[in-house]
DNA sequence: TTGAAAGCGCTAACAT
DNA sequence: ATGTTAGCGCTTTCAA
C-alpha cells in the first residue's frame, strides 16, 4: 500500500557514493565542492532514472524554515477574498513559497485554534484575515515567534497591518451620492466584526456631523417588514455593507414585486463583477483588492527575511466605481 | 531574528523527565503507558506554560505521512473553482487534512513542474484540475505514488475522476431552449483545454444529428465583427461557455449599443451568483460544484486511507437552471 | 513506570 | 575530491 520512496540514500547507494556527494550535486553546489563531472552526470542520471523528488520536509526540519506561508481567510468562496488568496499565492510561488489555506467562515471562537493549526504546519510567516479583535488573538500570538501580517481588519498598532480605513471610508462615502440624500439607511448583516461596524459608525459619524436622518438595518427574516417599509415608503439613499447583502436586499425586493432603485440611490461598500451587468449597473466603493494582497506579501516576505520590526500600517484608499445607482 | 522554538526536549529538560516521556503523555498516551497523574499534570503543564506547538513536520518526517493534501486549480479566483477549493478546504479539514493550493492558470507547460511542486512538499493525496491531457501528466504520476484524484477534468480510465460528462452536456443542452432554434452560435473562449472542447463538440454533434445550422465562434478581438453580426443580423440561438465569455459577449453588446436578448435564446454553460440579478435573468446549465468537491474529498482519503485502488469513475449531472433567456 | 536510543531524509561542518 | 557524522524534532521499540 505504501509504496516506499526514493530517498537520497538510494541515489548514494545506487552510485556507490555518500550522501553527502549526492545532496551536493542535486543542489547544485557540485562545482562548488569540486565533485567530478563524471559523478556529477552519474548521481543526476541515477536520481532521475529512480524518479527521484527531495522530501522537503526533512530539508526544512533541517534548515528551520519551510517556505510554506499561511493563509487565514474568512471565506475564500466570496470573490473579495477569493481574489486576495489568488493574488497572494501566486505572488508567494514567485519567491519560492507554497501557502497553506484556512476558511475561518469568521468563526470567532475557532480563530485562535485555526492559527494554530496553521503554526504547527511549521509555516515561515502568516497572512490572517481576522475575526476577533487583537487582544483575543494575543495569546496565540505570544506563542511564535514567527511575522504575522493583518490583512484587510487591523490588528493593534504593534502589528502590521494592510488595509484600509474602514471608519474613514464609511464618513466618507454619502459624498458619493448624486445627489445630496436626506436620509440615509444601510443595510449590512449582523455586524460581528469590528472593521465592519467601524464603517457604518463612519456613515453615521457623518450622519451626525451633516444633521442627516439615519438608520442601521441589519438584514434578517425579523426585519423584512420593516425593510420592505424602507423600500416603498422612503425615499433614502440606500448604502449596503457588501455586495452579498445588496443581493438579499434585491432578492427581499424582488420578491414582493418592488422595484429598489425607483426611489432610491444606492451605493454598495465593495465591489462585484456582476455590477456592471445588473440593470441599474450598480455602483459601488471598491476596495483595493490587489494593492492589499500584493503588499501583505511584501511585507510578509520583508519580515521574514530581511528580519524588519512589525508595526507598519499601511493604509490605502478604496476607489469609488460609479456607475448608474449612486 | 530567529528565535528558538520550544522542543519536545526543551519540555523534557524543564521536567526533569525524557522525550519519550513527554511524547506520550502529550499524545494522550499517557495512562496507555502507565505514566504517573502527577507526572502527566507537570508535563502538560510546562507544555503550556513554555507555549509549546509541536513541529508537525518532525512528527512527519517519522510517521510517512503529513496529513496534507495538495489541490493543482487552474484559478482559485473564478468562482466555480473557488467553491470547489472552499468546500475542498473545510472537508479535509473536519478529516485532520491540511490543504496546498497552486493555480495552474491552465498554464499547460508549467503544470506537470507545479504537480512536482505539491509533490515535494510530502503531501499524502492529491486532486487536480489538469490543463493538460492525461498522457502528458503520466510521467509526473509515475514519479510518486501518492494518490491522484482528477476533478471536473477527466484523467484516462486508469485515474480516479469526478466531474460531468463534457460531451454528453454539449449533446443535451440545446434541448432546453424553450423555442426550437433554427441555428446555434457556440461562444467561447479560445477552446485550449480537452473537455471544454468535448462541450462544444457535443453540442456540434448534436447540431450535426438534427441538421441544425451552427458556429462557434471564439471571444476576441478579431472575432468581433463577426460576433457583432450574429447578434444584429441572425436569430440564432446562443450558447456561452462558462459565464466569463457570456460577461465579455456583453460587454461587446453593450459598447455597440445593442441588445443581446432582443431575438436571441441564450444558455450558458456554468452558473453564476450574477444571473439571477441581470435583466433579463440568465439561464444556464449549473455544475454539480458541491458533489463533485465533496465527492472528490471523499475518493481521495477512501484511497490514502482504506489503500482502494483507482480507475473509479464518478460522472454526475449538470442541472439545468432555467432563468429568462433560454 | 520511565529512559535510552534508533531512525525518518536531509544538510553541512569536519575528516580524510 | 569525497566520505563520515552529527543533528534538526519527533515517535516508538526495547531495556531497565
Amino acid at each position: 500500500m505504501k509504496k516506499k520512496k526514493v530517498s537520497l540514500g538510494d541515489i548514494a547507494k545506487a552510485c556507490g557514493v555518500s550522501k553527502a556527494t549526492v545532496s551536493f550535486v542535486l543542489n547544485g553546489k557540485g562545482d562548488q565542492f569540486n565533485i567530478s563531472k563524471a559523478k556529477q552526470k552519474l548521481i543526476k542520471e541515477k536520481a532521475k532514472e529512480l524518479r527521484y523528488i527531495p522530501n522537503f520536509f526533512a530539508k526544512s526540519l533541517k534548515q528551520g524554515e519551510t517556505m510554506t506561508i499561511g493563509l487565514l481567510v474568512p471565506d475564500m468562496s466570496d470573490p473579495f477574498y477569493a481574489q486576495i488568496c489568488k493574488i497572494i499565492q501566486e505572488d508567494l510561488y514567485k519567491k519560492g513559497y507554497g501557502l497553506f489555506i484556512i476558511n475561518s467562515n469568521d468563526n470567532k471562537k475557532e480563530e485562535t485554534g485555526l492559527m494554530r493549526e496553521l503554526i504547527q504546519r511549521g509555516i515561515d510567516g502568516m497572512i490572517i484575515i481576522p475575526g476577533n479583535d487583537i487582544d483575543v488573538l494575543i495569546p496565540v500570538l505570544l506563542e511564535t515567534h514567527i511575522p504575522v501580517v493583518f490583512t484587510d481588519r487591523p490588528g493593534d498598532n504593534e502589528a502590521d497591518f494592510i488595509g484600509i480605513d474602514h471608519d474613514k471610508e464609511g464618513y466618507n462615502i454619502i459624498r458619493l451620492f448624486r445627489e445630496k440624500p436626506n436620509a440615509i439607511t444601510i443595510f449590512s448583516e449582523e455586524l460581528t466584526i469590528t472593521p465592519d461596524q467601524n464603517f457604518v459608525n463612519g456613515i453615521i459619524k457623518y450622519c451626525v456631523d451633516k444633521k442627516l436622518d439615519y438608520k442601521h438595518i441589519p438584514i434578517n427574516k425579523k426585519n423584512e417588514q420593516i425593510i420592505l417599509e424602507k423600500i416603498n415608503h422612503s425615499k433614502d439613499a440606500f448604502i449596503t455593507v457588501f455586495p452579498k447583502t445588496l443581493f438579499k436586499l434585491l432578492d427581499i425586493s424582488e420578491n414582493n414585486k418592488t422595484n429598489l432603485f425607483k426611489q432610491h440611490q444606492l451605493i454598495c461598500f465593495g465591489e462585484h463583477v456582476a455590477f456592471s451587468y445588473m440593470n441599474p449597473k450598480i455602483s459601488c466603493l471598491k476596495r483595493p483588492v490587489k494593492l492589499l494582497a500584493k503588499q501583505s506579501v511584501f511585507r510578509l516576505l520583508e519580515r521574514i527575511k530581511k528580519g524588519k520590526p512589525h508595526g507598519s500600517h499601511f493604509v490605502q484608499k478604496c476607489i469609488p466605481i460609479l456607475r448608474e445607482t449612486h
